[in-house]
DNA sequence: CGTGTAAGGAATTCTGACACG
DNA sequence: CGTGTAAGGAATTCTGACACG
């Protein structure tokens, strides 16, 4: 709604070698987490896929999990569940906010 | 001196087929502008060149450069010149902010 | 000086499959 | 279920060199 330009954060840029060193997890357990969708990597024109840092930081998450022994479906299901609660947090934000600026408007103050 | 961690805009993982799709530059013109030493990839142990965004960024600015004619000699001159004005700038920074500690403790509220 | 291109080799990535468990 | 591996092919990257200008 703002900028337009995507943040450095979360621009896919990065290959999937890569991604695998600075994760520690193997290439084919990168491409079996997408299949279980835990991923989604950009597919450049000629099939190739490219991980954002925001991408490199949830899978060192799934790492951890799996670490733990917790199955792909159950951390699959945690993060959508997280998720909800941020877009529910930002959600409240903006509400607050507006409700701020009406309060302005109230006072006769723009 | 806080971090540690270097931030994602430094982090040297995007490989030079994705940079030249960013930058609009050719695999070619990029390699030799390494060569000119007005970029510096970070390289893997088996020799690729990985960039970070901030090399991506000062790309274009070469990019820029360029179109307007100036030769690579030039532009490395300015770069630098440049980059001169901005640790200039972060150690006054640092400066002022040690006077203001300093001041605190004289009227000894640390 | 700055850039394109063909050359030959090494390393990457992709998919579908079999293996083990 | 989650991961390794060999298979075959396509695309990437690297270097040194010749070309043009």
């Amino acid at each position: 709604m703002s900028s337009g330009e995507t943040s450095y954060r979360e621009r896919k840029v990065i290959s999937i070698g890569t991604v695998s060193e600075l994760t520690g997890l193997s290439v084919r357990q990168i491409r079996y987490y997408e299949e279980r969708k835990l991923v989604l990597p950009h597919r450049t024109n000629k099939g190739t896929r490219k991980y954002s840092f925001t991408d490199v930081e949830r899978l060192m998450e799934i790492a951890n999990h799996r670490e733990d022994g917790v199955q792909t479906a159950e951390i699959l299901k945690e993060m959508r569940k997280k998720e909800q609660r941020e877009l529910n947090k930002a959600g409240l934000k903006k509400q607050m906010l507006r409700g701020q600026i009406n309060a302005q408007f109230q006072r006769g103050r723009p």
